[in-house]
DNA sequence: AGGGTGATGGGACCAAGTGCCATCACATTG
DNA sequence: CAATGTGATGGCACTTGGTCCCATCACCCT
């Protein structure tokens, strides 16, 4: 046993989503997220540097991604480089229990601005954490760019498919299907040709 | 003549940008912003919604880009019809008179975390009026999310590097260089295939 | 001259976020 | 067993962003 109720964290998390499918984000208060979850105002602040946060916890996507890429063969083009991170990254971060979560999660976050806006932030500190990666592989600083720009794409595209189902193919399978994907979709273009004769 | 001082909004806009440069942005209160303009926080709330969007005002682009997209010849590809929004935006948005503001106005957002989030949105904005506007052109959806992706990172990377010098290409013929790296690049980071034999 | 209109000023008010200090539960040490 | 230390928590005061409502002012129109 702890000292005090353990998890406060993920007390703090759960509350939070529950009040958020309840009253919308905009209507909660973190004094009420925090009375729900057992705790106080202060506490929350200690968990969490803010409001939105608390559905932005696990900040260790970027980290995951930047070791996935340095790991890759030596061989490697960028995009398998980019694919071996997905890898990396379903088998720490994306549980099968945190799939429910997830629906949940993203349908609050699309709702509102406030919250969307954060997302939005994060993606690019995943693209960021990519790009450098990348190029501490040696590759060119565009393709690197471009390499972690659509590793990032497929990534919320994944992660939108993924948390949709509670079943189905894990979400390393689909990040890599919907890379591939967009890889083949890059081919049609083109930008000073058209697409068939 | 008008009634009160003309032009409110470039005032607050003008001092807001002078002050974040001077003591940074969270440093700034929005009451100082509103006096160094001469108005109220009142004031300030009336043109601006809160006090990131300052600096985030002219929120033509994204209507600017799909009616850019929209009016691109029939036999163009995604590509084309992106490159093709980027001239419609350069000449109606980014004057040459609006040079050295963007320089500022880059640097001081790139120094606070609160201002890039609310510039990852509006990048998120951008590529989404993109997208829709392909997918009206018939582009599938995948592709049409590839090209609106690159579109919005060529913007990214064209807006740096036109604002920082004072002479040379106008927006536009950089944007399209840019957008023409991005392709090429994009060919180089093969999925199953090696880059050289 | 008198009323309409639109932008502004001002103040009350709520919630987010910060800082400081007291408190409590448990572990360690003598 | 008692004293002390430590880390997580509670509570409170305070600043600031942001909202709301109403009064005021400058100008236009009749």
């Amino acid at each position: 046993m702890a000292r005090w109720q353990p998890n406060a964290s993920e007390r703090l998390v759960a509350a939070a989503l529950e009040l958020f499918e309840e009253r919308g984000y905009e209507h909660t208060t973190v004094i009420e997220i925090a009375e729900r979850a057992g705790l106080t105002k202060s506490t929350f602040f200690r968990h969490f540097p803010d409001k939105r946060e608390v559905l932005f916890g696990g900040d260790t996507m970027a980290g995951l991604l930047a070791k996935g890429i340095a790991a890759a063969p030596a061989t490697a083009t960028p995009f398998e480089a980019v694919a071996h991170a997905m890898d990396a990254v379903s088998r720490e971060a994306f549980t099968p229990a945190r799939r429910e979560f997830g629906a949940r999660r993203r349908a609050v976050i699309a709702a509102h601005p406030e919250l969307r806006e954060r997302e939005a932030l994060k993606g690019l500190g995943l693209t960021a954490s990519m790009t450098e990666a990348l190029k501490r592989r040696g590759v060119p600083d565009l393709a690197a760019c471009v390499a972690a720009e659509l590793g990032a794409l497929a990534l919320k595209i994944a992660y939108e498919c993924w948390s949709d189902t509670t079943d189905g193919d894990d979400f390393g399978e689909v990040a890599r299907r919907t890379l591939g994907d967009l890889q083949a979709a890059s081919q049609t273009l083109g930008l000073s040709g058209r697409s068939a004769p």
